[in-house]
RNA sequence: GCUGCCAUCGUCUAGCGGUUCAGGACAUCGCCCUCUCAAGGCGGAGAUCACGGGUUCAAAUCCCGUUGGCAGCGCCA
């Protein structure tokens, strides 16, 4: 039993993204893979744009793709619970370290508005340095402090950063990186508002969580110095920290709206695959010394490891995922198959398209179709043909094989002649209907391609679709005969 | 602007000083299979390992620089 735990922070600010799903399955993979524990943490300190729904949708999209959690929301008689930054906030939890900081003087009030701040920031940047804060509440006297309560000026508490000297974060995918302090300013730990800000509440939280190893996208790189000092200022130990490459679009900038799909939500709703989508996630970043591509999550869990994580940004391909989607899909059983199909229209508030279908013959149909289908959302148009009265006969097949000058006759021919052959046929099976196609073929002097063809588009209105007698085989020896019948009548009759 | 990170086929990547005129996967192209569409099998094309300097008997692999890309620089997370 390791006591290795690490910790997804999302922010309810939106759907849970794919460089969020990225981040999520890697901590959670370190966590099976050594068996530690993995921690859902909501940070909602951003009160105007964090929202309930947005983090009922998170949850339902972690639970989707079967990223289970050990600890998080729900869990609230836990020693580390609760799991929502408010509602720690609201236990004072933040405070009390601030306080902390501020009694040992290495944090101060600050009565700066954002205008003044953003003054400086400007200055700064004019004066090409970073732009800064430049920490004039600092040396405030208390008499000053005083003054300043009196005109009611919010104050914020900043961290007093040192201003010489180097950080140095050993990071567990890049090494060693150096910060000059220098550059980093004054930042703010809790805000006017009494709500802590990001860099402040994420390690009093990991802190408090005793989360160990901290796996997150390297856009956060630049925010670790500045952790690692507010753990130093309150004596903590320093987790171990590894930044993972971003996730970029075709364009090479950072994946955006776009850049096509975004949320997992979406790609749930176009019928991938949630191992599709995890299998694909792992190889972006991610490898192994085979350059392995198709994983069971099971194998993830095993073979995964942050050493071999890789460090330059990728960029996300659809078609791999799409590729992936279809080999997830072959791999199922067509019990499995039908069963996620189901799945998928209940999701999708649509599970009224298969109504009227007999569910026998849809799920021959999706035998039939299996190697075809890359996504669920491609099953209908796969399949309703088996289920529909009245075929629907697509323009171009009718008038390439029924009703061209070198096939009308030879079409007709073979349709009539089926209509009265195939009702004498015994036997229905593929087998036997194969033969009894290349006997009229032989017969008659005509090319098979031709026979096949031709019935083909009678009973199912198209030119493309599963092997001829299996089709015929799975709709059955009456309706096959009834859909001859009705070509017959359309496109032959006198 | 400042700071940091990154740089192998179109894309994801293997490679951690010699066994590599760089291997696999997706995409692409061709052939085979075949009643169609897929799937599958086989094969092709595709990377002067961003560029320039070093170090070394030997570099895609180590070092430095240049260029390019990305990220961060909020009372956002």
């Amino acid at each position: 039993m390791s006591d290795i735990r690490v910790r997804f922070a999302p922010s309810p600010t939106g759907d849970l993204h794919i460089g969020g799903v990225r981040t999520a399955l890697f901590n959670w993979l370190f966590a099976k893979n050594k068996g530690g524990k993995f921690i859902l943490r909501i940070e909602d300190t951003d009160k105007t744009r964090s929202t309930e729904e947005s983090a009922k949708v998170i949850l339902d999209a972690m639970k989707w793709l079967e990223l289970g959690w050990d600890e998080g929301p729900g869990n609230e008689n836990l020693k580390y619970a609760p799991y929502c930054q408010m509602e720690r906030k609201e236990r004072g939890i933040y405070r009390k370290y601030a306080d902390e900081l501020v009694a040992k003087e290495l944090a101060y009030p600050c009565y700066c508005t954002p205008e003044e701040v953003d003054v400086m920031r400007k200055k700064a940047q004019a004066d090409k340095l970073p732009p800064k804060y430049d920490g004039r509440c600092r040396h405030l006297t208390p008499g000053q402090r005083k003054q300043k309560e009196i005109e009611r000026r919010k104050a914020v508490i900043r961290f007093k950063m040192s201003r010489s000297g180097t950080t140095v974060l050993n990071d567990i995918i890049r090494g060693g990186v150096e910060f000059d302090n220098s550059l980093l300013d004054d930042f703010v730990i809790m805000k006017a508002s009494g709500v802590p800000a990001y860099n402040f509440a994420c390690v009093v939280d990991d802190y408090l969580m005793e989360i160990t190893h901290v796996l997150r996208g390297d856009d956060h790189i630049s925010n670790t110095p500045r952790q690692m000092h507010i753990y130093n200022a309150l004596g903590w130990k320093v987790p171990e920290f590894a930044h993972m490459s971003m996730i970029l679009g075709a364009d090479g900038a950072r994946l955006s709206k776009r850049h096509g799909h975004t949320s997992v939500l979406e790609y749930r709703k176009e019928g991938y695959l949630r191992e599709a989508l995890i299998n694909y996630l792992a190889l972006l970043g991610w490898s192994t010394e085979d350059s392995q591509q198709i994983f069971t999550t099971e194998e993830l869990k095993q073979k995964f490891s942050v050493e071999r994580c890789g460090i330059s940004p990728s960029i996300f391909d659809p078609a791999k995922l799409l590729w992936l989607n279809g080999e997830k899909i072959r791999s199922k059983t067509p019990q499995q198959v039908y069963e996620l199909f189901i799945d998928w229209l209940k999701y999708m508030g649509n599970e009224k398209l298969t109504e009227t279908w007999d569910v026998e013959l849809l799920k021959k149909a999706l035998i039939l179709e299996h190697d075809k289908i890359k996504l669920l959302k491609d099953i209908p148009s796969l399949v309703d043909f088996f289920f529909t009265k009245n075929v629907d006969y697509k323009e171009e097949a009718v008038k390439k094989t029924l009703l061209s000058e070198k096939s009308k006759d030879i079409a007709k021919l073979v349709l009539t002649e089926s209509v009265a052959r195939l009702s004498n046929q015994r036997n229905f099976s593929a087998v036997s209907l194969e033969q009894y196609a290349r006997d009229l073929a032989a017969e008659k002097n005509i090319k098979t391609g031709q026979v096949f063809h031709s019935i083909r588009v009678a009973i199912s209105g198209r030119m493309q679709g599963p092997g001829l007698f299996q089709m015929m085989e799975v709709m059955g020896k009456e309706d096959v005969i009834r859909r001859i019948n009705v070509a017959i009548n359309k496109f032959f009759q006198k």
